[in-house]
DNA sequence: ATATTTCATATTGTATCCAATTGTAATAAT
DNA sequence: ATTATTACAATTGGATACAATATGAAATAT
């Protein structure tokens, strides 16, 4: 007998809980709730048909992130981030993603760089804003996934969602998006031809400079 | 009128989840719990006098900071740890910690180092195996505080969590004490001298070495 | 004896209810 | 008019109740 059906391993489908953790958490690192805005649990449970109490487990697991911040029998409210913090991550990021490029290179098969690749084309060819973030992540995982440092991944993947924010913000500047497919692709082709200094050099600089950049915007008045 | 009493600011006070949390946590990293051992919410709320709420409220955030896993319907057990997942901790420390240490090196106080000093002292005093390991990563904390990080100090924290056992028992291992005893003094002496470099270093190699000699206890059979 | 089914029990996930706290608006006091 | 007080609404924290699922033992079939 063959089966007529797609078999779904029921155990991880989603509780309610994850399903909210994951709208809210998309909510938030894509801008749609802002800074400071309060998360109300009662009218959240209304939005997704559920009681409080997976939206209050949701919003644990969000603090945990560091995308809320709670104070007891005050709330949620959206975390705010400000420049100097998202500074520290971008070092934070510098420091990490150079490393696990290095470890990747050696072991890039041609496949892991036809992904990347074709996330570079898709980015180059982008139109929405939001999609930019998303594709501008994807390559970057594509190639960091070689490394087979689970930990270092999990630990970069969330430095990153706590500034998604700036980094959409820093790809839409002037020449954002121009500037890092050039990068992109010196990237790729530094791990194409096996070089994991320069492909950690490069992914190092393409951070500090996209943090640069956006330092420059928001902060544009110097001291003299 | 004289205040009577220590003022404390409500507000900060625990609820009963993060009590929960706290408590938890100290007894897994501390090894009271081992792998694979089942948290029962029921078992636990009995034990705390509350519900299983709060309880659960707590085992979602340790299962965000990675020290237990669950499983829908089945429940939280306390995170497995394998030599190799510990390893990369392990790397992933040396990286961060020698970062942090070199910039903490320029703005290391007298009271800084006269702290990181007493650390060490209490360490090479200690004879309560317990007591080491928060001695040593106390002195490791008042080290890394200056570096003005703090993104990077939370990061660290939670790396540390997850592999504290393996320190613990690296420690206790025939020559852990005295060796770590040695290195901290010398990067002691290195951040005295203001030394970024050097601290640097030998913080990295202070704990690849840890790594190093933990692996070769625990798996001493080499193919050949 | 072994495999399969049924069913009871334990455990988790979620809803509903109550208590504690905060903030606010109306009211009283100076 | 301004400040203190009180009552009340909004909101969160926690307890209890119920539903969904898993687990394992007893019953049944092969």
């Amino acid at each position: 007998m063959s089966r007529k059906f797609q078999a779904v391993d029921i155990g991880k489908t989603a509780s309610a809980a994850t399903i909210i953790f994951n709208a809210l958490r998309k909510a938030i690192i894509e801008g749609d709730l802002s800074d400071g805005e309060p998360l109300r649990q009662d009218e959240i449970a209304r939005l997704f048909n559920t009681s409080r109490i997976p939206v209050r487990e949701a919003l644990t697991m969000l603090e945990q992130q560091g995308l809320v911040k709670t104070e007891r029998y005050k709330g949620a409210v959206v975390a705010a981030l400000s420049m100097q913090e998202a500074s520290e991550i971008f070092d934070f990021r510098a420091l990490l993603e150079a490393e696990v490029v290095r470890q990747a290179v050696p072991n890039m098969t041609a496949e892991v760089l036809k992904q990347a690749e074709d996330y570079l084309e898709r980015f180059a060819r982008a139109t929405d804003p939001m999609e930019y973030g998303d594709l501008n992540r994807g390559f970057h995982a594509a190639l960091y996934g070689a490394s087979n440092r689970p930990y270092h991944l999990k630990v970069i993947e969330n430095s990153m969602d706590r500034i998604d924010r700036y980094l959409r913000a820093q790809l839409i500047l002037s020449d954002g998006m121009s500037r890092a497919d050039q990068e992109h692709r010196q990237i790729l082709d530094a791990c194409r031809s096996g070089e994991a200094e320069t492909a950690a050099r490069l992914t190092a600089d393409h951070i500090l400079g996209a943090r640069d950049m956006l330092e420059h915007h928001l902060l544009p008045k110097e001291a003299t």
